[in-house]
DNA sequence: ACTTAATGTGGTATCGATACCATAGATCTT
DNA sequence: AAGATCTATGGTATCGATACCACATTAAGT
């Protein structure tokens, strides 16, 4: 392998001056750097990263943990990442904790003395967790979940549950079911639910506890639970507010596996503007999260706290109802 | 930052010992790797990775360089991939190209001296990159397109094709039309329609022009290549293979728009086993790739390759049909 | 013309780890 | 009992880059 060595040997100059050369810093003659750069042309010579990085404590990598990248939502904010990040020369070394909360805090270990920051797209807000990010002498930003003294990119899911849910309500219905997530993932499974419910309240609107289902998140599980549901309840929902598009298109599959028309026997509505969710039948009722601007807004956030310029410690995201035929 | 120097004064030792004990390497007595390792556990050391690079000339990480996370064959491949590289204690390097031609070659070079070996999810195969993969001086294996002298995990997109062509045929199919893609793909884009237009000479049937469309990777090409082939044909094909999932249920929600029944009215095939294709009505027949498992293949023949042990060059991976409703 | 500043270049230490060698004492051979 | 071998440890060079300083040389300022 050719070293910077082997360049300036070349060339005829000082290790110095090529190093001057590669980073544009410092007084080189031109005459100096036409030489170097040809040499380095011929020679197809680079950098070696680790070398820089010992001496100048700076790897231009960024550390995304996350718990899969076969779902929308994590799979778009990497897209919004590394659109951003590579911008500024930053590449993006990927941890997938395929849902496994040990690999989380093992990962956050092993990442600390191999990048310039972290980014963590969360799915628990756990003590032990918090605990072990706050130790993290690491610019992080976590996205889509929000804790005190970390920064923070999320999103109003408890207005977005209100919001839809007060749009269901609009459209006439009065009994509303709620499939959910468990309440450890903060943003989905309790602010989500709680915004379901205080709006339900503040329309005096009862909800029975055999309405409720509790998933993980994937498609199947949204079917098993809109199956409960309709077994179980004596009066059945007009409408049922899933928490993912993907459980709402579960739900949607037993609906037409029973024969039941949506949204005639059934409303429903998701969130996540999921590609699938406009190309089931009928087309699903979601929330436009903008996940690529989430990337994007936390890879500008890290990099200016790198950087050591001003930053935004909490961000809270837009979104957008799309309103389709499912309701 | 805690070095293997502050280590080593604190545990009233060598830094050559800190570094046996680190690495289970040569002598250590129980009783000195016991003082290191109290030592690490309360300081929470981790050796610098880099430093640790630049002397081993390892980096433990492998390049991933992928046309977009968005769709669900170079996720699930990421996957796999990611699960059969960290049980080795490698991590995954991304580079995200965005479908840019351009950026898969900047990558290449800059992936050079920061990994020890790229995987490379190809969409084309033009001389250009093939030149420039050959002279990479590191293990490389390509997923998804075959080429010369260079290691690669393939998918057998000829019989692929063939098969499912035989199959609308074996069901009475006899005007069957084509979306494709650019031929410079040469995976997708030139096997597959080979592979279709060798079944149906082979039965000789006849293919008109007007069934045949390309597009691009999007659900809405597939859409408008429906409307394409419906709007010229004179005589119309009752049925359609598109070579990718995606392309399949573009084409479905255009015969929804004009009240068409599928597979009445038309019969539809994909290519891609996507999540999708069995919540779409009706659910779509197509071929699972076992993208995952091609990952992990890729990962295990690369990992043979960088410790020198024996691999294979050529892996042609295995596939199945799934037949659902759409035919 | 003489100080001061700007330009250009090279030498050396250093980042934090591992590799390799030297050395010393304990244990084993024959 | 002398030499060979095993166990345990430390010292030093090194990986490939940059940082920083020292020193020329040239240009500018008064």
């Amino acid at each position: 392998m050719v070293t910077i060595k082997d360049i300036a040997a070349m060339a005829n100059v000082s290790r110095s001056t090529v190093s001057r050369v590669l980073n544009n810093s410092g007084y080189v003659s031109e005459e100096a750097r036409k030489r170097v750069e040809e040499v380095i042309e011929q020679t197809g010579y680079v950098p070696s990263g680790y070398a820089k990085s010992l001496r100048t404590k700076q790897t231009k990598v960024i550390g995304v943990i996350l718990p899969t990248i076969q779902t929308e939502t994590p799979s778009r904010v990497v897209t919004g990442l590394g659109r951003e990040l590579s911008k500024h020369g930053y590449q993006i070394l990927l941890a997938n904790t395929d849902h496994d909360k040990e690999k989380e805090l093992e990962y956050l270990d092993l990442l600390i003395r191999q990048v310039d920051g972290i980014v963590l797209i969360a799915t628990n807000t756990e003590p032990e967790i918090m605990e072990k990010i706050k130790s993290i002498p690491l610019p992080l930003v976590m996205i889509g979940q929000e804790t005190e003294k970390v920064m923070c990119v999320t999103y109003d899911d408890y207005h977005v549950a209100r919001e839809i849910t007060a749009f269901l309500i609009q459209k006439g219905h009065r009994r509303i079911g709620f499939i959910g997530v468990d309440e450890t993932d903060r943003a989905v499974g309790y602010m989500r639910k709680k915004g379901f419910f205080d709006e339900m309240q503040a329309h005096h609107l009862a909800v029975e506890e055999a309405w409720v289902e509790k998933c993980v998140f994937d498609i199947y599980s949204g079917h098993e639970a809109m199956k409960n549901i309709l077994n179980r309840s004596i009066q059945q929902p007009t409408a049922v507010f899933a928490v993912t598009d993907r459980l709402a298109i579960g739900a949607m599959s037993y609906l037409k596996e029973q024969g039941l028309e949506t949204p005639q026997d059934m409303a429903l509505v998701g969130i996540g503007a999921s590609e699938l969710s406009q190309y089931v039948d009928p087309p699903l009722t979601t929330v436009d999260y903008k996940n690529e601007s989430a990337g994007e807004e936390a890879a500008k956030q890290l990099l200016a706290h790198i950087q050591g310029k001003e930053y935004q410690k909490k961000l809270v995201l837009d979104y957008r109802l799309i309103l389709r035929d499912s309701v």
